[in-house]
Order: structure tokens, then C-alpha cells, then sequence
DNA sequence: TGTGGTATGTAGATAGTCTACGTACAGGTA
DNA sequence: TACCTGTACGTAGACTATCTACATACCACA
């Protein structure tokens, strides 16, 4: 009864606003199908990140309706048709940004969490 | 009319689920009332992280309900009232926490922006 | 026939953030 | 006096992304 409460506690396996920047950069080596994006995301991770199919599809139509990313269905002759996406130029281009913003906010917040000196770092 | 909609999309200067522990580290270097606990992460971050007071005074009093922070009221002689934080011993333990969640989650995700070599870092 | 894995998808709940507003006090200035 | 700016605390509502749970479909295997 009280576990459904406490299981919200210790959510968000992903950081959000992170799982764009990552589908792009997994498209990024090649095109996939969603389910395989995931699969690559939380290997590649070491089981941390986790990315259910409630975030995993709803990314994937955000980012093909930004025309970051593009799709065609493929049939495929053993199991269920395949969802096939590939990262566009403009895609490509959000890459590059989302990557340096993130690596601008974990600067930021690596300053704070470590402070102490910053005179330079050569 | 348009850019309502627009500004959403360059928003989040904060990554969710961070301020929390932004907030707990920043009062264990002493207790601090909540403007100033807004006006160091944003100077220590470089102007980079800023908190709004529709984030942070909704996340003290989380912090507070939740026992990780202490407060009391400070009636100064200057200008308004102070609501003074400080950090408890628990969350001090909650500090230590977030922050080896932090550390693993962007390891992770580091590990996926840059994969290839990883034998050692010697 | 049923179970598990693959694959795509949606609906609803939840939570955290941002924008915008409101209150209050002090100091400067026109 | 009136106004503005900066400090300080706070809330209401909009928005978005995430998680949980469910649904569909196909294949292999027991």
C-alpha cells in the first residue's frame, strides 16, 4: 500500500532532458529501430540507464517532429515490423548542441559539488 | 503568439531532479536562507545555473518535509525576515547519496557520449 | 495452448520546473 | 511624496518529461 508512494522516490533512472541528447548520439553511429536504441542505451551504460517504451516512443515522434530524426517502416520476415530511424543534418547539428550544454551544466555543477581551486587547469 | 511556445524549448537551465542536491551541498558549507543559497549556485556556476524562486522555495520546504534540511525564522534588523536552513544529519547521509547517484549517472551517460577505449585511465 | 522475447505504441499519474504574480521592507532619487 | 530597485519569501497555473501500466502483434519453444 505505502510502496507505490515510496517507489517514486528513488525514480528518474534518467536524467531528464538527457534522453534526446542520448537517442541522437546512439542514431549517430548508424540507424536503429527504437527497441534497439534502448537496448544500446542500457547496455552500453552498464544497466544504469534504463529506458522504458513510456519514454523510449514518445521521444522518438518528438525528435522526427523537430526533423531531427527520420523514419520508414521495414518489414521484416521474423518477428514484428521494424521502425527504422536515422539522425538527419539538422539532427546532427542538435547533437553538437545538447552535447555542449551538457557538458556546460555538469561543469557548472561539478563547481559547485568540487569548489576549492579553479585558478587554471593547463 | 508563437513564442510563447518557443521559449519552451530552450528552457531547463536547471537538470531536474539536481537542485535538490545543489541545495544540500551548498548548505553544508553552513546554513544560509534560501535567497542565498539561489545567489551562490548562481555566482559559483558562473551565471550558468540559475533558480528561480518558483523552483527554489517549493524545493526547500521538500527538503524540509523530508527532514534533510532545518529551519528557523530571523527576524533581521535590515529588511525583511530570514528563514534560516541548515543541513541535518540526515541529510548529510542524503548529500552522499544524490551525489554518488550524480557521479554514476553521468559516468553512464559520459560512457554513451564517449565510448571507444576504457582498459584504464592510467 | 501458453509463455517469453521482440517490437511498437498509448493513457494516465506524478513530479519538477518555469513564468508570472503577490507581499513586504529598505534605500536612493526625482 | 512618489517611484524604482534590490532583497526576501511565497503561491498559482502552465508545461513538459518521465514512469507505470496496459494493449497489440509476431515468432519460437515447450
Amino acid at each position: 500500500m505505502t510502496s507505490a508512494k515510496e517507489k517514486y522516490q528513488s525514480r528518474t533512472e534518467i536524467l531528464q532532458g538527457t534522453l534526446d541528447m542520448l537517442i541522437l548520439q546512439v542514431l549517430h553511429w548508424g540507424p536503429r529501430h527504437g527497441y534497439a536504441v534502448s537496448k544500446v542505451i542500457r547496455t552500453d551504460s552498464g544497466q544504469i540507464l534504463k529506458v522504458d517504451t513510456g519514454s523510449l516512443y514518445p521521444a522518438l515522434h518528438r525528435l522526427e517532429r523537430k526533423g531531427w530524426i527520420a523514419a520508414e517502416w521495414k518489414a521484416s520476415e521474423f518477428g514484428p515490423r521494424l521502425r527504422i530511424y536515422r539522425l538527419t543534418k539538422s539532427g546532427r547539428k542538435q547533437l553538437v548542441v545538447e552535447r555542449s550544454r551538457w557538458a556546460q551544466l555538469t561543469e557548472a555543477i561539478e563547481g559547485i559539488l568540487n569548489p576549492a581551486k579553479q585558478e587554471s587547469e593547463s
